[in-house]
DNA sequence: TTAGATGCATAATTCACTTATGTATTAAGC
DNA sequence: GCTTAATACATAAGTGAATTATGCATCTAA
């Protein structure tokens, strides 16, 4: 697991980037494919997540679509217009900020 | 200016490697090599500053040496021994970190 | 002489996160 | 058949690293 501290402010941007790249996704499927993608490193967790889908749809950058699977509820995330160009800003502020961090730490990212 | 979200957590790397890379440092100068550094992008506030020099000196990864300049005082920090190896587990763990989220945000980072 | 830069420091507040808790369904192991 | 773990959502309480605000003092340039 990654020292958690990093991670603050980037949640947004895994939500939004991990919904343009994947399509209609559930809250649950989306910890599990970043738990995929990050090879077991990064574990969403609820009480981050809900919250933050929550906050997201409120402001209208994600719309919802509420599906019963048997008798279990789903509740499917996907981008609006608004939605997709600010998962583009928001990869392209995390890139200029590695970018920076890279300049002040020195280090050599690739 | 960076959106500052993406700043959390970052700030005890920043100051340990900064601090290696350049020696003995005081407060200002640091805040200034930084801005310099990120050209204009990273702009530390003194209230973030103080208070995280404080907490890794009381943690003995930094030491101290206080000098009178005519009259107005300047508190040198550099890094022990223990910071020396602190500075680089950070470092590491940074760059860890954005190898994790490029996968995760699926882009290329250079 | 006065504004801006230099230089340190701390207190109050904010807010994104963790931790804890709650509810309920489904599948697998024994 | 029962229990545990996985699936699936949600919110409330607490934490802690930051921002914002404030304070003090010196030095320099306009």
């Amino acid at each position: 697991m990654h020292s958690p501290e990093l991670l603050k402010g980037t949640l947004q941007t895994i939500l939004l980037k991990v919904l343009k790249d994947h399509g209609k996704m559930y809250g649950y499927e989306i910890t599990q494919r970043v738990k995929e993608l990050s090879e077991e490193r990064l574990l969403l967790t609820e009480g981050a997540l809900y919250p933050a889908l929550h906050k997201l749809e409120a402001e209208g950058v994600l719309k919802t679509e509420t599906v019963m699977m048997g008798k279990r509820v789903r509740k499917y995330y996907s981008l609006t217009t608004d939605g997709r160009s600010l998962a583009k800003e928001r990869v392209n502020e995390f890139i200029d900020f590695i970018k920076t961090m890279s300049n002040v730490l020195q280090v050599q990212i690739n």
